[in-house]
DNA sequence: AGCCAGGCCCTCC
DNA sequence: GGAGGGCCTGGC
């Protein structure tokens, strides 16, 4: 079923800038499992091909439309843009939207990226998946589910190791359980100011300030989030700060940062990351 | 072989 | 507050 869009858009970059883990890729197709269906994806001109199961399009369509973000107005960030660096990557990657994720999975999959990289987070990711997740569609297209809450807290940090999560597998089942009885609310800190939000999350175990503001930025409407990972550090150090790259500690570039690329930093921070790996030191 | 990866946490200054 | 080392596992 065709569903039109209205605003710039890139599925594929969307999809594939490191900011979800579960998209698979098949020619101009993509494919997931957001909302309880098996979701596939493909970008014509100006509309948007879904397939959708169990459930039908029609009704998925508003739901994906907001995991999306297909109505935020991506040009009035474009504008926002002020520098050279900035405004050629809104060029390069235009309409590449910051995604609204699911906290929950957005959280887990963060505590799973720490010291790791893009191919190991989704293996393991699709690990847990596969093991705790319920099945969902049919056929050949079948997968799992996001585990819940409490499906991952009854795994326990062991079964978790097994899998290949190394030392993070402690971190998911303190957090695991946290979340399930209820510790913290996720989804009620999309409500919330940034700093609040902050505090609850990196109170988690195996959640520190950059896994936090990954959690802010893609899942809980905090477009001024800026997670700093060694990607950004170096990248912010050598095309912003040039001879005075050692003026700034590293605890201190998030709100540097934050300050600099003000009101959308989540936003420059993306495509910024997201330059830095495709595009190198160049 | 040895080092580092899209961090976090703990210890010590 | 900030520097340093350990931590699972995998890839070069």
């Amino acid at each position: 079923m065709l569903f039109p869009i209205e605003q710039p858009f890139d599925l594929d970059s969307t999809l594939h800038s490191g900011q979800a883990f579960r998209w698979r890729r098949d020619g101009d197709r993509h494919s997931g499992v957001v909302f309880g269906n098996v979701v596939e994806l493909r970008q014509a001109e100006d509309a948007l091909e879904l397939f959708t199961d169990p459930d039908d399009e029609a009704a998925m369509w508003p739901l994906l439309r907001d995991y999306l973000s297909l109505d935020f107005d991506l040009d009035r960030v474009y504008a926002a843009f002020d520098d050279d660096r900035l405004r050629e990557s809104a060029v390069r990657y235009r309409g590449m939207r910051v995604l609204r994720q699911d906290p929950w999975e957005c959280l887990v999959s963060f505590i799973c990226s720490s010291a790791s990289n893009i191919p190991r987070i989704t293996r393991n990711v699709e690990s847990l998946c596969e093991a705790y997740g319920r099945p969902v569609g049919a056929g050949a297209a079948r997968r799992n589910a996001f585990p819940t809450p409490p499906e991952l807290s009854r795994a326990g940090e062991a079964p978790l190791r097994v899998l290949g999560l190394g030392y993070r597998a402690a971190y998911l089942a303190e957090t695991a359980t946290a979340v399930a009885d209820g510790a913290v609310d996720l989804m009620s800190l999309r409500e919330e100011p940034y700093d609040t939000a902050l505090e609850a999350l990196t109170g988690l175990p195996g959640v520190g300030d950059k896994v936090a503001n990954c959690v802010l930025l893609f899942a809980l409407d905090k477009p001024e989030a800026f997670p700093v990972d060694v990607w950004i550090d170096r990248a912010l150090r050598e095309w912003y700060l040039g001879d005075d790259a050692d003026s700034i500690p590293r605890p201190k570039m998030r709100p540097w940062a934050q300050d600099r690329f003000a009101p959308y930093a989540g936003y420059a921070n993306h495509y910024l990351f997201h330059d830095r790996r495709l595009q190198g030191r160049s």
